[in-house]
DNA sequence: CATGAATGAGGATTCATTCAT
DNA sequence: AATGAATGAATCCTCATTCAT
């Protein structure tokens, strides 16, 4: 993944404890104070660890950082997959989709929001930023031509561009949502981004469908 | 506005001058560095003025970032008004409207991303954040509603929402075209949202006249 | 007096007035503040005059307290003279006396304070608060060595180490009272200081006289 | 005592070292400088530490001079009590009494007058700097009213009242003596301030015995 | 005389990181 | 493997003083 180096190999079982118990700290912390005001005296005591201890770990706050943001992608990439043989007509598995696309941003919003500032300064931060976005593009698109093949969406539409558009309004509806304090729930959310989406990628098998709702 | 409290009363030219200096300076190093990592003693030298001068005029960094904000909110305002009395069908004026989203957060993006950080801790900025978004929103929120009310769209949608998730493609996509580097040039791009947020909303006389694209 | 050396010849009627609302706002900004945290802006406003003005004045912050430390001694001096021809016997001086060396230390302790900090520094203030103890000390020595000479008080007390104790205790208790919140109403303290003082030096003629309290 | 916090708990013998160093080289700055002019450089340098070190043990220099403070009041406690079953008749004792009075005043006159600065500002101080003058108030309050209660003493006179004037005849007198350079010999100052108290209080067994000296 | 903008030395404090134990 | 004391570079901010107008 990420060229971030870190320290872990060879470890005893304790100390594989020690470890885990740090990235679990560190990632409390960085989502509470956010990279810069998350300090390592807290992660370390968060982590029940001393000090120094800390640097038999990790080399810096930075690298902390790496492993944090690259577990968080790692959850996002597994919380998000709708499973291959997903049941229902398109509508459903959009709204399926839409459903896990919300969640897992939103529990990593803030987190996501500090890998995109620091890969504002680190390349190895911006890799793993284009990655993780890349991943939720690609799934979209492709979701996106299949549609187009079997006929059943707009076949003019750049299928790059237009995941890129509407993945952007879940993302960032989820961020309005969780940190600015926007009111509403999840349900009402979810079936009006799909019929957003579903509308704006010109769903055929829908315009009667959900018309019901 | 804000509740920033800032020096700025009974200037005589040259101190207006050197004011104007700070904050132009300041409105580059912050885009520059973001606000934790810019230096006041780096404002200061790109506003060729000494250390001290700094607090003649401002009381911290905080406030001077308060006035930043507060004159990118201010622009942002002004730039994104499209004439009341804008020519053209509906369409036409969505896309206007886009454009002038699109570019007005583009132009912006990365003081708005500071401003979100610095929301989350001071309230003076997240009133000011709250106060930019709901410019926005409303006035998405009304186009919609007008709309419904001459029969052209979805009457169904909750046009608030909508306004939210709709208005947050673009501004996300903003974010994506301009920080993250996307490739692709303004022309598709307002075309393609536009399309995505026309249809989005069902607006009705568009269904086939731009299908021909 | 003391060798601080003031910009104060060749003044207009104009800047004479300036001068002393300098003098006036800088004592009662040391009163208040002290004199490291007294800050030579808020003198100026309180003067109602610009920054740059002070120093057409002064020097610097220690000639302006120079100035006041010399008018506070100059009133201290003046307050504390009993009529030369005092009415009563020696017990009525001796009381007239310590009410006007309690109200005299009284109304400036601060400032008094505040010289014997900077006499700790500062040679010409020092010289400034030997000469203003020395005046308080021969004035009580001369005034014992008096009663001594009348056969009225115990000759084998050393006059100077004597006025130097009982003048401390007065001056001290002035102190206590009013910067320490002791409770007591005046006139109590000047009778009680007043008859531990006449009794310490042996006043004979009043061992009965007081004694009808 | 002062509710001023310092840490303090759970240190290594090395911690405690350090910490005591810092306390040591604090109290002598403060003595030599003053609290204003104490710089912590200085402390750090003298204590034979770096810079970052002193916010190991110390969140401020306010909390090193409480600390400090706290130390000097602990000791002048100590070390001015007169042993309970002390000998010799009341005259002798009062003069022990005197000698250490003075001695533990002389000791730190300068740090308690900058306690009496601190007490201006920050109630902790002030807090500390009352209840050190109360211990003393107390002590010759109490004393008093037992001689008063033996026939020995003037019962007239208001116990507290009399011993704050006395009591800060002595304190003023140490400050003189020591501070500004007043010039006299213990022997002869212990002497002639228990003179000057036993006559002021009426002690009756000694207006003879003491004449004679 | 008065103004007020500009200066910059100086000081307190923070915190990631190192290292001896 | 763990500890926690020590480090010192880095940064913000204050305020007496100077100077051009």
């Amino acid at each position: 993944m990420a060229d971030v180096i870190v320290k872990s190999e060879g470890l005893t079982a304790r100390g594989r404890r020690t470890r885990a118990a740090l990235v679990r700290a560190g990632r409390e912390a960085f989502d509470e104070h956010g990279y810069e005001a998350a300090r390592i005296d807290d992660v370390c005591a968060r982590a029940g660890v001393s000090h120094g201890t800390f640097y038999t770990y990790f080399d810096s706050k930075e690298s902390l950082f790496g492993e944090v943001a690259g577990a968080v992608v790692g959850e996002m990439f597994t919380a998000s997959i709708v499973g291959p043989a997903a049941p229902g007509d398109p509508y459903t598995r959009i709204e399926a989709a839409n459903r896990l696309y919300l969640r897992a941003w939103a529990a990593n919003s803030r987190l996501v929001r500090m890998l995109e500032q620091a890969a504002l300064t680190e390349d190895g931060f911006r890799d793993l930023l284009l990655e993780l976005r890349e991943v939720f593009v690609r799934r979209g698109a492709e979701g996106l031509r299949r549609l187009q093949e079997q006929g059943l969406a707009d076949p003019t539409l750049d299928p790059r561009l237009t995941a890129i558009m509407l993945g952007g309004m879940v993302e960032h509806f989820a961020h309005v949502w969780l940190d600015l304090g926007e009111r509403a729930d999840e349900r009402t959310a979810v079936e009006l981004l799909t019929k957003l989406w579903a509308r704006a990628i010109g769903l055929t098998s829908v315009s009667t469908t959900e018309a019901s709702q």
